[in-house]
RNA sequence: GGAGAGGUGGCCGAGUGGUUGAAGGCGCAGCACUGGAAAUGCUGUUUAGGGGCAACUUUAACGAGGGUUCGAAUCCCUCCCUCUCCGCCA
């Protein structure tokens, strides 16, 4: 959620910045706001009289006018008539709030200061490269989805016969890769100080309004039918939901947590594109590292976030590229934006493997998540961040490409030996 | 699915119509005591919106919504959620 004030006090200025974005409309909320304020000074000050009515009584009363009085009758009177106006202008004020929040909700989050400015993805800027010697050009490589069936370990035509297209089973190895990439990714991030979690799958619409996908995306979740519930489609939803309405203190933050999870989404608008193999399914595995800071360290905790992703990459040895996200590509909620692209031999090229997003405070008002400086009046929000750390189908596609040798076997990533207790598929 | 209990401040927990934003405790902050700390004592401590340069002022909030009343945390209705027991299932 935007700061209203801050669009408030200078309505430019905000637009100027929420324009490298993309095109909205502000005046229409500015209008609103207008609107409601007008109408709850009158509405507050009859309510004030209201009270004041109500003491009035009571106060005599308690100093022994009989309650039948016809003293008190006139105030009587009047409250009555003043309850009756007010009666009126609730609504119309009301009314005006809930419009005025739904469309709030409507607008993304501001890019930060020194966000890339660019309308689209090729405007992105690549911040580092990781592993070059690690890419070997013209090297004959099987695309992951060929090599993997032929090894027998994934099994793409009976998926569909379950589900529909873009679900996969993985088969024997194939099932134990994926399950051994999950332990290694949680233990490197334990290691590092995140907190696992294991949290509900399904979510309900408070929960989605609060990250950001609602109202907005609502054709990119699968949803329950019977319920107030969707398929989390990434496990930033449940994780951040941990803390929504809550106030923390100070000195509980930063709060860090990694989790795995499915990851459900529907992949709407996307036909036709990534259709075979790991690339993009409507389920996949993914470890994610969620944060909560305070707004001083928010920057800083978003480098050591990229890193943390980072490592799990090298660990692996599979070579990638950083690439900070330009206004114009941004997600709904992120301020700011880094991309972990992985080499994928098959396509030579990179593909994103972890998208590593600094809400700023953006979630924690839509969350109403707030933390306290002890000795301090008032609340502040917390700062959210989050990350892929990493996507695992896509980390066993690169595995599967980069590790490929001449023959069609797959050799095993050194630091993923101990947790599959083999070298080779 | 059947029966019952309950939802109050950062947390626990009192409170059944009139200065109750709400006792008490915990926690937190300040002060005193101490070489320093613990313990103890005293004081303070809700949040959100509006108006105002500010001091300040005003409104709202005791699960949600509606009703009764001049006045509701307290009475009535509807809904939601949580917990316990029973049944069923993993």
């Amino acid at each position: 959620m935007i700061d209203l004030k801050q669009l408030r006090d200078d309505p430019e200025a905000f637009a100027e910045r929420l324009s490298r974005r993309g095109e909205y409309d502000l005046q229409a909320i500015v209008d609103l706001d207008q609107r409601h304020r007008d109408l709850e000074i009158r509405r507050s000050q009859l309510q004030t009289r209201s009270n004041q009515i109500g003491k009035l009584i009571g106060d005599r009363i308690q100093s022994g006018t009989s309650p039948q009085d016809p003293a008190l009758k006139e105030l009587r009177q009047e409250g009555t008539e003043v309850k009756a106006t007010l009666s009126q202008l609730d609504p119309q004020e009301r009314d005006l709030k809930t419009s005025l929040e739904q469309l709030l909700l409507t607008i993304p989050n501001l890019p930060a200061e020194d966000t890339p400015l660019g309308s689209n993805e090729t405007a992105n800027v690549e911040v580092r490269r990781w592993g070059d010697q690690y890419i070997l050009e013209g090297k004959a490589c099987l695309p992951h989805w060929e090599v993997g069936e032929k090894l027998g370990i994934l099994d793409i035509e009976r998926s569909v016969k379950i589900a529909q297209s873009r679900f996969i089973t993985l088969i024997g190895a194939g099932a134990a890769l994926e399950r051994a990439l999950i332990q290694f990714m949680l233990d490197q991030h334990i290691a590092r100080g995140y907190l696992e979690v294991l949290p509900p799958l399904l979510v309900n619409s408070q929960a989605l309004t609060a990250t950001g996908q609602l109202p907005k995306f609502a054709e990119e979740s699968f949803k329950c039918d019977q319920d107030d519930l969707w398929l989390a489609p990434t496990a930033e939803v449940p994780v951040t939901n941990l803390y929504r309405d809550q106030i923390l203190t100070a000195s509980e933050l930063p709060i860090h947590h990694c989790a795995y999870t499915p990851c459900f989404r529907r992949e709407a608008g996307s036909y036709g594109r990534d259709t075979r193999g790991l690339i993009r399914l409507h389920q996949f595995n993914k470890v994610e590292l969620v944060k909560l800071v305070h707004p001083d360290s928010s920057a800083q905790e978003h480098q050591t976030l990229v890193n943390d992703a980072a490592a799990i990459l090298e660990a692996l040895c599979l070579p990638y590229r950083v690439l900070e996200l330009c206004t114009g590509d941004l997600g709904f909620s992120a301020a700011k934006c880094y991309d972990l692209e992985v080499w994928l031999p098959s396509a030579a090229n990179y593909r994103e493997i972890s998208s590593c997003s600094n809400f700023s405070d953006f979630q924690a008002r839509r969350g109403n998540i707030r933390f306290k400086e002890p000795g301090q009046k008032g609340t502040q929000w917390v700062h959210t961040l989050n990350g892929s750390g990493l996507a695992v189908g896509r980390t066993m596609a690169a595995i599967l490409e980069q590790y490929q040798r001449e023959d069609g076997s797959i050799e095993i990533p050194e630091a993923l030996q101990p947790y599959l207790r083999r070298s080779s598929l």
